[in-house]
RNA sequence: GCGCCCGUAGCUCAGCGGAUAGAGCAAUUGACUACGGAUCAAUAGGUCGGGGGUUCAAAUCCCUCCGGGCGCACCA
């Protein structure tokens, strides 16, 4: 008996009593989710149905409670149901049923938590995205840690998914940045409005390994091969970086391409894109320039798209981008994005909208919170840009991508250099990790004590941690599919620390193995099935936040 | 000025409109000749920024004020 079908049972006992009443709305499972009650006195599930039809059917939370609570007592499984406070239904289950999860758990192994909640959902996830000018940061690196893990919990939920990373390497920033390792690599001062730092001196020293010609070439030439050159040797260390941080991405999108004439046509596809929201009607010409209408859409004001000098503006590139994810087949794309950019929801929602897509249903823009440094804005100037490379020699993946990975995107998040170069224990990703670990110690001691899984009898996992544990067990497969739905994949984090801890309080009262002289019983081996049911969903938990789950510290 | 996000324990932060608001760290006190003490048990710590409103029920939804972050380009 797990929640999904106790639900499934309530379901139907709670329509067939709206039947009854006479009354016409229809419910679904989502009305009767059970939830695990804080308290562990009121019983394994709770459900607060009685509450919210009080008022449709007219009679008082109490009396519905107990129309559906006759009727629940005599679902199998079920041990007992009591109303408690204004309405709520409290079930308890008989030890054999709530024990059965584990069961499961190892039939399933590393299946289990997956679900088809986002089935036939193609999406496409945008995250980091920066340009290609630098090493990646600290901002980056959380968007990294939440966006590769948010598109695990979503594959996890049956979602077919895209993870892309939009290269800006079209405009004049890329100018500037060949412009700087140049100078660098003659020995001269930053250019005005170029890149200060030592990473474009050592990456000067490279391209000139490379292309020894450099220093001899015309300013136009070698203005190129340095851009060219530092570019590819930047990108390698942007995605060596970012495989170093366990996260993948399956596609490396070039604003290069948008840009590119097609020799068919004589068009890119930033000119076939502007005709294609042209047709849709939304855009107009005026002071010379071309404009998207995109106040149609919410947007504060219209935005120019092409320059009355015929150059287009970036927001060009990311119209045609948008359709190149539309036309690549992506129902649904999803854009990361920090908070320094949020003024640009509206003009993406509307770019899907002029594109006749739906901008409510079809684009989601998720706005993340910038990281602070003891309170500080990071800046060059105040000298406190941390690097991905940097931190994550302080602290190692596992740490830094869980302890960027267990906070929401919308909460602003301020971490403290010091702390993180101490690697201490005070990060839950140890506490989590250890639990693991200490699964696998304790399987490795019962098969030196001889226990083994032959026996399997649920009724035997009576103590108050088990049934505890066996509760919050139950719940990954809805924890999972809530983060996807709410793109919110620090809520896997936060499971997997009160997993943990529900498993090391079960240690500390229930042993797998027997003492001393004792002999091996049934509840020994019973116990093994939910030590090793522990270990299992703890490393799929841990694995869709991207961190290791050892079997020894 | 306008817009978005945030304000919860000393610190860092959880908390899909539900029961007595939680965790980790820090503090105090206990538990190893018992599967690994990277653990567990217990104590202490709160006007959920302030004020209104909606609701049977508000940290959660609405309004307003205060505080903080970030944006308001024919830059990329």
């Amino acid at each position: 008996m797990n929640p999904a079908e106790l639900s499934a049972s309530l379901l139907a006992i709670v329509s067939a009593m709206l039947e009854r009443r006479g009354a016409t709305q229809t419910l679904t499972i989502d009305d009767v989710a059970l939830e695990r009650p804080r308290n562990r006195d009121h019983g394994d599930w709770a459900s607060n149905i009685a509450m919210k039809l009080a008022k449709p059917l007219g009679s008082s939370p109490r009396d519905i409670a107990a129309e559906v609570t006759a009727e629940l007592e005599s679902v199998a499984g079920v041990a007992s149901v009591s109303i408690a406070g204004p309405g709520f239904i409290n079930i308890t289950l008989d030890a054999a049923a709530a024990g059965e999860i584990a069961r499961t758990i190892l039939d399933q192994g590393e299946v289990y938590g997956r679900n088809e909640g986002l089935a036939g959902q193609s999406i496409n996830l945008e995250f980091v995205s920066a340009n290609p000018t630098g090493p990646l940061h600290i901002g980056h690196t959380r968007w990294a840690a939440l966006g590769d893990s948010l598109a695990r919990v979503l594959r996890a939920s049956g979602a077919t998914i895209a993870t892309e990373f939009y290269i800006n390497d079209a405009g004049n920033q890329m100018d500037n940045f060949g412009a700087s390792i140049l100078a660098a690599a003659r020995g001269l001062e930053t250019p005005e409005n170029g890149y200060p730092g030592q990473y474009i001196a050592d990456l000067a020293s490279r391209v000139v390994q490379l292309e020894p010609n450099l220093l001899i070439l015309a300013d136009d030439e070698a203005l190129a091969v340095a851009r060219e050159t530092g570019y590819r040797l930047q990108l390698g260390e942007i995605q060596a970086s970012l495989e170093r941080f366990n996260v993948h991405f399956d596609v490396w999108f070039s604003e290069r391409e948008l840009h590119a004439i097609d020799q068919a046509t004589g068009q890119s596809a930033i000119d076939s894109a502007i005709d294609r929201l042209r047709v849709q009607g939304h855009v107009f010409d005026a002071d010379d320039a071309v404009w998207v209408k995109t106040t149609d859409f919410g947007d504060d004001k219209d935005r120019v798209i092409r320059r009355g000098n015929g150059i287009f503006t970036y927001f060009a590139a990311d119209a045609a981008y948008y359709l190149s994810k539309s036309d690549r087949g992506y129902t649904h794309k999803i854009y990361l994005l920090g908070a320094d950019h949020h003024g640009y929801v509206h003009r993406l929602k509307a770019l899907a909208g002029s594109a006749g897509d739906d901008p409510e249903r079809d684009i989601e823009v998720l706005i993340g919170q910038l990281v602070s440094i003891n309170g500080a804005r990071l800046s060059k100037r105040a000298g406190n840009i941390i690097e991905l490379n940097d931190l994550q020699a302080w602290l190692g993946t596992d740490a830094l991508r869980y302890s960027l990975g267990r906070y929401p995107a919308d909460s602003p998040l301020t971490l403290d250099p010091e702390l993180l170069q101490k690697r201490t224990n005070d990060n839950p990703v140890f506490y989590v990790q250890y639990a693991h670990a200490r699964t696998h110690q304790v399987a490795r001691n019962a098969a030196a004590s001889g226990v083994t899984r032959e026996v399997f009898d649920a009724s035997l996992l009576t103590h108050e941690t088990e049934s505890m544990l066996l509760g919050i067990l139950a719940e990954f497969p809805r924890v999972v599919l809530q983060s996807a739905e709410l793109r919110e994949p620090h809520r896997i984090a936060r499971y997997s620390e009160e997993l943990a801890g529900a498993y090391h309080r079960w240690y500390d009262n229930c042993r797998v193995t027997p003492l001393g002289e004792e002999t091996v019983t049934d509840t020994h081996r019973t116990r093994l099935w939910l030590n090793d049911a522990t270990g299992i969903v703890l490393r799929n938990a841990l694995g869709l936040l991207g961190v290791s789950a050892p079997e020894r510290m």
